[in-house]
RNA sequence: GGGGAUGUAGCUCAGUUGGGAGAGCGCAGGCUUCGCAAGUCUGAGGUCGAGGGUUCGAAUCCCUUCAUCUCCA
């Protein structure tokens, strides 16, 4: 059979077509921004959103998946990110073809399916193809995977099965949950590829025997200590990069030469009128800026903005890795969007998020150019007076100090610092950079203490895994009868709870609402037979469970105990009343604003709502007033609101919106208000539009680069808001004896005549200090030459003695003046000396004499100084002494 | 999560053991011009990011905090 010569998205269709023809339901992609996974950075992998099937924490329709999965892998573990483009396979985003088995079928069928994909559907040549087992581990107490070795050798002569240690071949999620030996497909690309080297053989880290397809048998749970205990249901999970096999079947050297990557080459030839393949130095700029256009088209597609960060730095690191390699293209202009362009273009089918977010992905990454362009110019100016700085010291060298600061502090590129050093003749203290910078992975690692993840409690994983189902019924009522399953209290699982206890109860139906999706979780009480519980607050783990966090009020409650649940239906009603405002706002934003505007975080409360949205730059006064006069005109139309459960597919072909962080299950609820907006939704809302009776925003802020916030209220909480307002005013206009609409006028009348008051006020003071220092002069002194007054004046204000020490200067060329003045308990005292006669006469060393006089303390420079006591009554010998002082000075210095 | 840097007029930034808040550009007005640009003179414009402390006195020193930039994890 010949190998066929496909496309991309050929291959891709095939997979999943083959895997469905076998049972198995076609999974979308999830977000490379696993939702509800802080552990993780990014989807690395097909298998991130199956975890909680496979942990058994999550139920699925169905037992059999596959998926195009997208993912990211850049920084963590897999830090490819440097790799990038200087080699054939590394990319930070890929795709990664899957097919999952949840309990169902094992290693045969995997194996089975695996074989007859690659030979049957793809061609590829039977005597070409090796598969790798686990050769067991003394350690795990596991010896070699006979049972795949068996299945291999259904289709493979013995000496094209190879066995490989556990660092290659066994798999696990973490340091305890499900893992298990792996068995991987290798193809034999010929000795024309890869290393040449005679010992060249499977394993081997040339292209020559390439790695293909990962089968992952889920077989074994490690507990805490170590041990692996078989899996009653084993599962497999299994991945191959479309990126490589689209290679091997186009028969190309590298992943970048498919025509996955030739829509981004075609657009850098165009751009640079460079050729991709004319030189090797080059190539690797093709490559690098192909790759970082689709991991940031996608990573914005899904939500992520660049940021200083976890993701968003991730991000802009990117974003700013493809700047330089365009730089070293000849690019300095942005580029980046335009390529980013071509990528929308060509994945757009298999993925069409990226189409409908078009303009924002397009927009953020030209904000992030124009960004780097700023930080490359101000580390341009700094290293330029750095080196002339060093070229005036006549120093030779660069340190390292340097150059880690530049980079550091002002994220200027290492690679540009040492060119233009070179450049201006300097040697690059390269080991001491990198010294400074293993200091600071170092510091930054001891400093890590986790990722901060809120940790479920172990008795609470243990009863989410016995795989309960509990019914929520809070869409219909707010009170309901059921029965207590589970409780725990102090992280124990427990059976009953007495009088003052906390605890966290389940129950096998409940009305109250779990926190999700920015709405806060139900308040309100549980009564049993023989207690009562006050619920104060909500969690939902996950769709299935539901957990009220409470406190036993009297009384005492067991499990299996008949409980009646009753949520606080006013509280409940405010929430919902905020959670449809919230959907009222979003599309209100949309109209106003543009299809750019996403949600980007949510919190629905009782007593107010709070709304994070992307968007460039403030919203204008009149945007503002725009946006709440449309969302109460929408209040006005009083419509009912339509609520449906359908399929996920269903709702988005409606155009619904759904958030990229959302996780949806496949059946998910639609809340409509007719002709106006339609969101995917969990939450609970109020029956008609009309409920809110009044929309206002409280206020607009920026939190992020290109994400606003907008805090508003509705329902009654807003009516209260008006009024307190509204009392404000009347008081105000009842002091200003003014109506309420003319206040604004009257308050700007008056602070415009206060205005005109203290420039008054100042005019009158500085004449009043010219007519006193008129007089003042006359009783100057005359000492060798030199105008010397010494006096009190009276003020309470500091400044008025310096006002008269300049008056003093402009009639004495040469002259001392010596002030001083009393307010309240405090003394102020200044000394001037004007300019040519400080040499024989420091105003701030006589200041100093003198203020000791009054138990201050003081300075300042030669020409003046200022100082201050706290003892007012002896303000007179301070001024004796400083005439004494002066008089002794001038009469013993020459002129 | 751990570092580094920055925050002063509308903008770009000065501001020295702590002692009068400044420059350039921009803005408004006058002169010049048929008009504009340019030139020139005058003027307006500041919670020195916020809060606390030390001090007779803080843009300046110390602490806390916020925002932005940046590196590392």
């Amino acid at each position: 059979m010949e190998i066929v010569l496909m496309k991309a998205s050929e291959i891709r269709q095939a997979f999943l077509e083959f895997f469905k023809k076998y049972g198995h339901t076609i999974v979308k992609s999830s977000s490379v921004i696993p939702r509800d996974d802080p552990t993780l950075l990014f989807t690395n992998a097909g298998m991130v959103q199956f975890k909680r099937t496979f942990l058994g924490e999550e139920k699925r329709r169905y037992s059999r998946a596959t998926t195009s999965q997208k993912c990211m892998r850049a920084g963590g573990k897999h830090n490819d990110l440097e790799n990038v483009g200087r080699t054939a396979r590394h990319h930070t985003f890929f795709e990664m073809l899957g097919n999952f088995s949840f309990g169902d079928y094992f290693k045969e069928d995997a194996i089975r399916f695996a074989w007859e994909f690659l030979t049957g559907e793809l061609g590829l040549p039977e005597d070409k193809l090796y598969a790798t087992i686990h050769e067991g581990d003394s350690e795990m107490g596991l010896g070699p995977d006979e049972e795949a070795r068996g299945f291999w050798a259904r289709y493979l002569p013995d000496e094209r099965i190879l066995t490989f240690p556990t660092k290659d071949n066994f798999w696990s999620m973490g340091d305890t949950g499900p893992c298990g030996p792996c068995s991987e497909i290798i193809i034999d690309q010929g000795p024309g590829i890869g290393c040449g080297q005679p010992d060249c053989r499977p394993g081997c880290d040339c292209d020559r025997y390439l790695e293909l397809w990962n089968l992952v048998f889920m077989q074994f749970n490690r507990s805490g200590e170590g041990t692996l205990a078989p899996l009653p249901k084993p599962s497999i999970d299994t991945g191959m990069g479309l990126e490589r096999i689209a290679a091997v079947l186009q028969k190309v050297p590298s992943n970048y030469d498919t025509d996955i990557f030739s829509p981004m080459m075609a657009s850098i030839e165009q751009l640079t009128g460079c050729k991709y393949g004319a030189s090797a130095e080059k190539d690797v700029s093709f490559k690098v800026i192909a790759d970082h256009s689709r991991s940031a088209a996608f990573l914005i597609g899904d939500g992520a903005l660049p940021g200083n960060e976890g993701r968003g730095y991730v991000l802009r690191r990117v974003i700013r890795r493809a700047l330089r390699h365009g730089r070293f293209l000849g690019l300095n202009r942005p580029f980046l969007s335009e390529v980013a362009r071509s990528v929308m273009e060509s994945m757009c089918d298999a993925y069409p998020e990226l189409m409908e977010n078009r303009s924002f992905i397009t927009r953020v990454i030209l904000n992030e150019e124009e960004r780097f362009n700023e930080t490359l110019d101000n580390g341009l100016k700094l290293l330029q007076t750095e080196i002339k700085r060093l070229t005036d010291q006549n120093a030779r060298a660069i340190p390292g100090s340097l150059i880690f600061k530049l980079y550091d502090t002002y994220g200027f590129p290492i690679d540009i610092i040492t060119d233009m050093s070179r450049d201006s003749g300097f040697q690059v203290d390269e080991a001491g950079f990198h010294e400074l910078m293993e200091k600071q992975r170092d510091q930054s690692r001891a400093a890590w203490k986790g990722s901060g993840e809120r940790e479920v409690p172990e008795a609470l994983r243990r009863i989410s895994a016995r795989g309960m189902n509990m019914d929520f019924l809070g869409y219909e009522t707010t009170q309901a009868d059921s029965e207590v399953i589970a409780m725990i209290s102090g992280g124990e699982e427990i059976g009953s709870a007495s009088d003052g206890m906390d605890v966290e109860l389940i129950a096998s139906a409940t009305p109250f609402y779990g926190a999700s999706g920015g709405q806060v979780g139900d308040k309100g009480v549980i009564t049993g037979p023989s207690g009562k519980i006050t619920v104060s607050d909500t969690l939902k783990l996950h769709p299935s469970l539901i957990v009220h966090v409470g406190r036993v009020e009297s009384g005492t409650i067991h499990v299996g105990d008949p409980v009646s649940l009753t949520v606080d239906a006013r509280l409940r009603k405010d929430t919902e009343i905020h959670h449809t405002a919230t959907h009222i706002l979003h599309a209100v934003l949309r109209t106003v604003l543009g299809d750019h505007v996403k949600q980007a975080g949510s919190l629905v409360a009782p007593d107010r709502l709070r709304f994070d949205f992307t968007h460039f730059s403030a919203l204008s006064a009149e945007e503002l007033a725009t946006v709440e006069q449309l969302a109460n005109d929408e209040i006005r139309k009083s419509l009912q609101l339509h609520v449906r459960v359908m399929e996920l597919e269903e709702a988005l072909k409606t155009g619904a919106m759904a958030l990229f962080e959302e996780k949806y299950g496949d059946r998910v609820r639609m809340v409509e208000i007719p002709g106006f907006s339609r969101e995917l939704c969990g939450g609970t809302h109020t029956r008609g539009t009309g409920e809110l009776g009044l929309f206002i925003i409280l206020q607009e802020t920026g939190i992020a680069a290109g994400v606003r916030r907008i805090e508003a209220l509705a329902g009654r909480h807003a009516v209260a808001y008006m009024n307190k307002q509204r009392q404000a005013l009347s008081r105000a206009a009842a002091a200003l004896r003014v109506g309420p609409l003319e206040v604004g006028e009257r308050v700007e009348k008056i602070l415009l005549q206060q205005r005109q008051m203290e420039r008054e006020i100042e005019a009158l003071k500085a004449s009043a200090a010219g007519r006193r220092s008129a007089d003042l002069f006359d009783q100057a002194a005359e000492i060798n030459g030199v105008g010397v007054l010494v006096a009190r004046i009276e003020t309470d204000d500091p400044k008025a003695l310096r006002e008269i020490n300049d008056k003093f200067k402009e009639k004495f060329a040469k002259g001392v003046t010596v002030l001083g003045a009393v307010s309240g308990p405090k003394v102020f005292l200044l000394v001037g000396v004007t300019g040519e006669l400080t040499a024989r006469l420091h105003a701030g060393n006589l200041i100093r004499e003198i203020v000791k006089e009054v138990g201050g303390s003081g300075g300042g420079r030669p020409d003046m100084a200022q100082a201050g006591g706290n003892r007012p009554d002896k303000i007179e010998d301070a001024l004796r002494l400083a005439e004494k002082l002066i008089r002794e000075k001038l009469e013993s210095t020459p002129r």
